[in-house]
RNA sequence: CGGGGCAUAGCGCAGUCCGGCAGCGCAUCUGCUUUGGGAGCAGAGGGUCGCAGGUUCAAAUCCUGCUGCCCCGACCA
């Protein structure tokens, strides 16, 4: 393991896989493109789990769970759809030792067999809505992969709804984009941009996407979560009507929304820093990290008894773990728990057990405290609190510094290579200029925000009409 | 798919040009001294040199074929 890592400022993709490998969370594994999930890597992920699944719960969802493979003419049925998948899919054409009838695909994503299931469970008004997610791997045959943002396989979650109504579809949508915004401010302590996807960007199948898009160290963008409208599309594709209250027979509206283990990419790419990661506190597996300092095996079991003390009280107020190596010396420790990004560090020496204190550091601002022995509970669970709220509004204040409103494509070319950033500008609405865009600065429009100020300008490319700003980046 | 690079101990590499005992650093293990920011000394273990052929008295090294991975570009959560 190297001994200092890659600075963000010498090479920031470097930088980026050396925190992964520094804190043990990924490591690559013998198949192309695909990673091996480490335990602490994966933990984090479980905390991610429970936060959502408690949020997906309380707004009536259920999970449930559907097959890996979808047969061929599934993938077939809704145009668009297998458009966008078929390139990326991988395909089980072997069974058994014996060629398949019918080739298999490894779900890109579920809407299909799961609206080839949809159409047994729905008969009348009565039966709708579902809400169902499930949690699942999914595989997408990627050409590039980085590891945690983009890999082969990767785990999310997928929710899949069907409702009465393009009323009540659109409402879901819109609630679970919220969701998600809620999940990444409140518990990644990363702030989104909540926004509309242009129809290039959208997803295979949807009428319309919504998205949740955040700014990475480097100012770039990152798509960190998805809820999209499908509309009729697949109800249509594989025939599935409802009988409404009046009698009638209705083909039933759709959502689909999701998010990935690329959420664990984002939270490194949003808080951590040259020393290794950082973590907000609400997703560290680990919140605290004692570690007692003794010379000779006297001190040791004196110091360890104190610790035994005053930790005793500290179960179920936050998660701790005492660090009572005897192979690795206190500054080896120091370096590692800060590599691995536990929001606080006590420090308890030979010098401490007179004066009954402690060192408190925080993993995000390096500062150190002295802290009494009787208050360091209570101070932890406060710093913990402080800590949570102090990353979240750097991480707006740095997309605030980086955000910019621009009129000239010239300027913004330069801004654009000199320093990067999200750009507020005007676009006409027309593909022609998102292409152009894209041909000529390789950004893209990363989402049309909600609740979007009307502001009648020209578009920063054809000058055309437009009524509203949008958001363009570099993205990830 | 296009371009470039790499494959030798767990990890990072040297050795390959010019064939001749399989090396270095880190990590690991043992012992002693250490311990408030990545400890020091002494010793030890660890290898189908990516795979398959070929040339040669002799191949990590030369020749042929194959495979895998990484990086850079077009597509993507």
């Amino acid at each position: 393991m190297a001994k200092g890592l890659t600075t963000r400022e010498q090479d920031y993709s470097r930088w980026y896989t050396d925190v992964i490998a520094a804190a043990r969370l990924a490591d690559y594994a013998p198949v192309k493109g695909c990673m091996v999930i480490m335990p602490n890597g994966y933990a984090i992920w479980e905390k991610m789990q429970g936060a959502l699944d408690t949020l997906f719960k309380d707004t009536g969802h259920e999970n449930a769970y559907f097959p890996l493979f979808i047969p061929e003419s599934f993938m077939k049925r809704e145009a668009e759809h297998v458009e966008g998948f078929a390139p990326e899919c991988a395909v089980v054409t072997h069974g058994g030792g014996k060629e398949l009838e019918e080739s298999l695909y490894v779900r890109p994503t579920s809407e299909t067999i799961i609206w080839s299931m949809y159409k047994n469970w729905i008969q009348s008004y009565r039966d709708l809505p579902i809400l169902i997610n499930q949690w699942a791997n999914v595989v997408r045959w990627e050409m590039r992969t980085r590891l945690f943002l983009r890999t082969t396989e990767f785990l999310w979650q997928e929710g899949h709804t069907a409702h009465a109504t393009s009323e009540e579809a659109v409402q879901e949508t819109l609630q679970m984009i919220e969701v998600y915004r809620q999940f990444a401010e409140e518990f990644m302590a990363m702030p989104v941009i909540v926004g509309l996807k242009s129809d290039k960007e959208k997803f295979a199948g949807a009428i319309q996407t919504y998205c949740i898009e955040a700014m990475m160290q480097d100012c770039k963008a990152l798509q960190a979560g998805t809820s999209h409208f499908l509309g009729q599309n697949f109800a249509k594709a594989f025939d599935v009507t409802y009988q409404t209250e009046a009698g009638q027979r209705e083909h039933v509206w759709a959502t689909s929304w999701g998010v990935s283990t690329r959420l664990v990419g984002a939270l490194i790419m949003t808080h951590s820093d040259d020393r290794g990661l950082v973590l907000p506190p609400k997703l560290a597996p680990l919140q605290a990290v004692v570690v007692p300092i003794w010379r000779g095996d006297d001190e040791r079991a004196a110091i360890l008894e104190r610790v035994d003390q005053f930790t005793a009280d500290w179960k179920g107020h936050f998660s701790f773990k005492i660090d009572d190596r005897d192979n690795y010396r206190p500054g080896w420790k120091f370096n590692e728990w800060e590599q691995r990004g536990v929001p606080v560090r006590i420090e308890i020496g030979p010098k401490d057990l007179e004066s009954n204190q402690a060192v408190m550091v925080r993993r995000d601002t390096g500062e150190k405290q002295f802290i009494a022995q009787s208050e360091l509970r209570d101070t932890i669970v406060q710093t913990l609190q402080t800590i949570q709220v102090d990353l979240f509004n750097r991480a707006v204040e740095r997309r605030e510094n980086n955000s910019h409103y621009l009129e000239s494509y010239e300027e913004f070319k330069q801004m654009l290579d000199d320093q990067g950033g999200f750009f507020y500008v005007h676009w006409c609405g027309s593909r022609d200029c998102e292409d152009r865009l894209q041909a000529e600065t390789k950004a893209t429009i990363r989402a049309i925000p909600m609740n979007n100020p009307k502001e009648k300008g020209q578009c920063l490319l054809c000058g055309g009409n437009s009524e509203e700003r949008v958001v363009i980046a570099k993205a990830y």
